[in-house]
DNA sequence: CTTTTGACTGAGT
DNA sequence: AACTCAGCCAAAA
């Protein structure tokens, strides 16, 4: 298994209502130090509908913002949707919502 | 083939 | 707390 694989199967993991960083999933998919290629990973999405890339956020909670599925607005809303609270710079609060995992 | 770029992170200043 | 620096590695040019 490829590690984009790893990648996707650890963002569908994601709880609904929570969220993950993209450390995190580098970690689960088995290379912490790879969290720039889950961006890719996620940029790439040939799962696009099918992986949550929206519950993926950088360490400080903000969302990735410029591009995404249909917009960015969507992506929050889809948050918002499953619980998410926003702050109102538009980042979540990880210590709420980062996805505890182990 | 080489270089640049980027949905990142953690440590250092 | 805010900013900088360096390491990481795949895809695109």
């Amino acid at each position: 298994m490829g590690f984009f694989e790893k990648v996707y199967n650890a963002v569908r993991k994601i709880p609904k209502g929570r969220v993950a960083t993209y450390g995190q999933i580098a970690r689960l998919a088995g290379d912490p130090r790879k969290a720039r290629i889950v961006g890719w990973a996620l940029h790439s999405n040939p799962y696009k509908g099918e992986v949550p890339c929206h519950r993926v956020v950088n360490r400080n909670g903000n969302l990735s913002g410029a591009f995404a599925f249909e917009g960015m607005d969507e992506q929050k809303r889809l948050l918002e949707m499953e619980g998410i609270v926003f702050e109102k710079d538009g980042s979540v609060d990880l210590k709420k919502y980062k996805w505890d995992d182990k």
